[in-house]
DNA sequence: AATTTCCCCAACCGCGAAGTT
DNA sequence: TAACTTCGCGGTTGGGGAAAT
């Protein structure tokens, strides 16, 4: 296919806009509409291509244009819902979210969003945990390095620590101590329910993880047949998760249910290399926790972005 | 107060898809 | 159906303001 330039080079003005350019440009598609973007800017008397003139109108002077911050409910659809099932199609979030442009929902990924999932350890990308992607220095260097009872140093050295399964296991098992210590933890404290569960992937189709078939007693021996130094290495390890995380601003309580589709909590892949393959699609990865009620759909979920009604491509 | 560095975001660029001739 | 045109998307850039030195 030949590819023609988008408007000729010579005598266009480029950069931003002035207040008159961009009267120019509202008062033309008043009255005319923009049926042609390549003969508008001539039309309306305007010294750009007509690509710039899309541009300019349909991320700025669009009436229906909503700017400013974004609010929490548009944050939390673009993390949780929008962009792990969508991946970078910014257009098709931004159909999603009235008012939002691609182009502003872009940046705001970007400068805010990205940085915060990266300094979270979580692949932006594939919204899964990745261990090469968290600050370590600043563990490290945090309070938890010193004040903790978390020996680095055992936990790394521990076989335990090394098996994904193992993990796995004995994640499964600080999951389900919590939850029978405090079963409504997730309403009483929603940062501590999402450090606890914030390194969850996403659980796929076919490659989901069955919940361990074992008591806490054979988990312990498959570890470590002491169990008193097991235990103590779980408990490193759950305030190592909580400490993590604190300095940060926490993610939409969502974020933790949305991934948490099945309760054996996995550390799997925060140890191991962080998967390649594309933002996920299957409708299998975005549901919601099926534990978490109705109450809580509702009260950190928008209506109005209705997830099971989004087409996949 | 001056300079440098960092960060945000509006705008640009290149490409592919879809539509038209 | 090939050639051409237009549109729209996603990645990237760079100007300018804010923060740091």
């Amino acid at each position: 296919m030949g590819r023609s330039p988008c408007c000729e080079k010579t005598g266009l003005k480029k950069g931003p806009w002035t207040p008159e350019e961009d009267q120019k440009l509202i008062d033309y598609i008043q009255k005319h509409g923009y049926g042609n973007w390549r003969t508008l800017p001539k039309n309306a008397g305007l010294q750009r291509c007509g690509k710039s003139c899309r541009l300019r109108w349909t991320n700025y002077l669009r009436p229906d244009v909503k700017r400013g911050r974004f609010s929490y409910e548009e944050e939390e659809t673009i993390i949780i819902q929008l962009h792990s099932v969508l991946g970078n199609k910014w257009s098709s979030i931004a159909a999603r979210l009235p008012g939002r442009t691609d182009n502003e929902i872009k940046n705001y990924w970007n400068t805010h969003i990205r940085k915060r999932l990266l300094r979270m350890g979580i692949d932006p990308v594939t919204h899964n945990p990745r261990l090469d992607l968290l600050d370590l220095s600043s563990i490290l260097s945090s309070s938890l390095y010193n004040k903790s009872q978390m020996n680095m140093a055992r936990l790394l050295g521990a076989q335990s620590f090394v098996n994904p399964e193992i993990l796995r296991l004995a994640s499964s098992l600080i999951s389900s101590q919590r939850e029978n210590q405090n079963p409504d933890f997730v309403f009483q404290d929603i940062e501590e329910s999402q450090v606890q569960n914030q390194y969850n992937p996403p659980l796929m189709q076919g490659q989901g993880i069955p919940p361990a078939p074992f008591s806490n007693n054979e988990v312990q021996l498959m570890i470590n047949p002491n169990v008193d130094q097991f235990q103590s290495n779980v408990a490193d390890f759950s305030s190592w998760q909580q400490d993590l995380t604190e300095d940060y601003v926490p993610l939409p309580a969502n974020y933790n249910n949305y991934y948490v589709s099945d309760p054996s909590f996995s550390f799997a892949s925060v140890l191991s290399t962080h998967s390649s393959s594309p933002t996920p699609l299957n409708s299998n990865s975005t549901y919601f926790n099926s534990s978490s009620t109705e109450d809580e759909r509702e009260s950190y979920s928008s209506n109005i972005y209705k997830f099971d009604q989004i087409p996949y491509f």
